[in-house]
DNA sequence: AACACTATTGACCGACTGGTCGGTTTTGTG
DNA sequence: CACAAAACCGACCAGTCGGTCAATAGTGTT
C-alpha cells in the first residue's frame, strides 16, 4: 500500500468548505461560480472537485455541517429557560453568518432526498424551540404554538439580514433585548392587548 | 402619425410581470431562466424583451411595483396602532406572496443604483413601523428601536416562509396572534423577565 | 387601399457555467 | 530508493444563459 489519505485531507477539506461558503453567500449560491470560489480559496476549480463530486455535493456538506454543529450547540444547553436558547442561537450564528445565510436562500436549491436530511436537523430545532415555548406556555398547543415558535425563528433567521458587525448593538447587547422581546411576545399571545 | 401604442398595451406588461413574479419566485431568481419565464408566461422570450430591456429591467419593475403597493396600502393606515399596522402589512402580502419572496432573495442581486430606490421604499415602511412601535414606547430610541423594529419584521417576513395556504392557521388567525405576538415583545423590552 | 408602426416569433450568438481529462509534482510506504 | 497513489493544475468540453435580429403578421391612421 503505496500511500494513504493526506493527514491534513481532513483540515483541508474543512478550510475549501469554509472558504466556499463565504465565497457562495457572498455572492449567491446561484451566482457564484465555482471558479470563482476556487480562486477565493486560492486553489484550482480542479482540486475542489478533488475533495468534492459536485457543487452540490459542496453545498451539502456546508450546510451539514453547518446545522449539526448548531444543534450540538443548542442541544448542549438544554433543558434550559427560553431566554437561554434565544442567546445560545444568536451566539451560535457567530462566525457562521456565511453558513446561516446560504442555510436560508440555498437549501431549497438541493434535490428533496439530500434536502431531507438538512430539514429533518432543522426540524430538531424548531421542537427544542416549541418545547422551550411550552414550557413558558403549557397552554399554547398544535398551531399555535408552531405559529409562535415560527415568529421566533423569523426574529432570529432575520438577524443577519439587517445587522452590520460595528454598527448598532451588539451581538451581546442584541441578544438580551431579543430574548426580551420574545419572552414579552410568548406571554402576550392570546391576552387582551388593547393600546 | 400611423399608429400609436396598443391600448391593452399596459395590461400585458402586467401579466408579464405577474407571470414572471410567479415564474421567477417558483424557481428562484437566479435559476429562471427568461425562456422558462415566457414559456410561463405564454409567449415568446423575444416578446418579453419587447416589453423590457432586460432581465435585471423586468426584476426591478416587478420590486418596484410591489413595493409602492405595499407602502401605499400601508400609508393608507396611517397614524394608527400597531396591532392594526401588523395586521395591515399581513393582509397587504396576501396575494403578493410571489413578489414578496422575490423581494428577499433577489433585491441584492441588483447593482446598486437599481437597488437604491427599492431600498429607500423599504426604508419608509420601517420607519412607519418604527413610529408605531415609538407610539407605544417613547423610551425605545435610537439603536434599541431599530433593534425592535426589524426583529418585528423579521417576524413578518418569515412567515412567508414556514406558512402552506390551507394549512394551519389562516392569514387572519395568524395576523392576530402575531398583532398580539409583536404587543407584548415590544412591551416586554428593556424589562426584568425572569421565568 | 396604402402606409407606418407595433406585436410577435424562431433562429441565432457570444459568454460563461459546471464538470472532465491528461499530465506534472509531491509524498508516504515497502 | 523506487514507485504507486494522492495532490494539484491548465486546458478543454458540452450545454445553457441572457440577449439580438431579421422577418412576418396585425392594426390604427390618413
Amino acid at each position: 500500500m503505496p500511500r494513504g489519505i493526506a493527514k491534513n485531507h481532513d483540515e483541508k477539506r474543512i478550510a475549501l468548505r469554509r472558504g466556499a461558503a463565504t465565497y457562495f453567500s457572498r455572492h449567491g449560491y446561484d451566482r457564484a461560480s465555482m471558479t470563482g470560489a476556487a480562486q477565493h480559496c486560492g486553489v484550482s476549480k480542479a482540486l475542489i472537485y478533488h475533495y468534492y463530486d459536485s457543487k452540490e455535493a459542496l453545498l451539502f456538506d456546508i450546510l451539514e455541517a453547518h446545522l449539526s454543529d448548531l444543534l450540538d450547540v443548542v442541544e448542549q444547553d438544554q433543558p434550559t429557560s427560553l431566554t437561554d436558547l434565544v442567546q445560545a442561537f444568536l451566539s451560535a450564528y457567530e462566525n457562521a453568518d456565511a453558513e446561516h445565510k446560504l442555510q436560508l436562500d440555498a437549501l431549497a436549491t438541493l434535490p428533496p432526498e439530500l434536502q431531507e436530511p438538512l430539514v429533518d436537523l432543522q426540524r430538531q430545532m424548531v421542537a427544542i424551540m416549541s418545547r422551550a415555548i411550552a414550557q413558558k406556555r403549557p397552554d399554547l398547543t398544535g398551531d399555535r404554538l408552531r405559529a409562535v415558535t415560527m415568529s421566533v425563528f423569523g426574529i432570529l433567521n432575520w438577524f443577519y439580514m439587517w445587522h452590520r458587525p460595528g454598527k448598532g448593538l451588539s451581538r451581546a447587547e442584541y441578544g438580551k433585548l431579543a430574548a426580551e422581546f420574545v419572552n414579552g411576545g410568548v406571554m402576550g399571545v392570546g391576552e387582551v392587548t388593547e393600546t
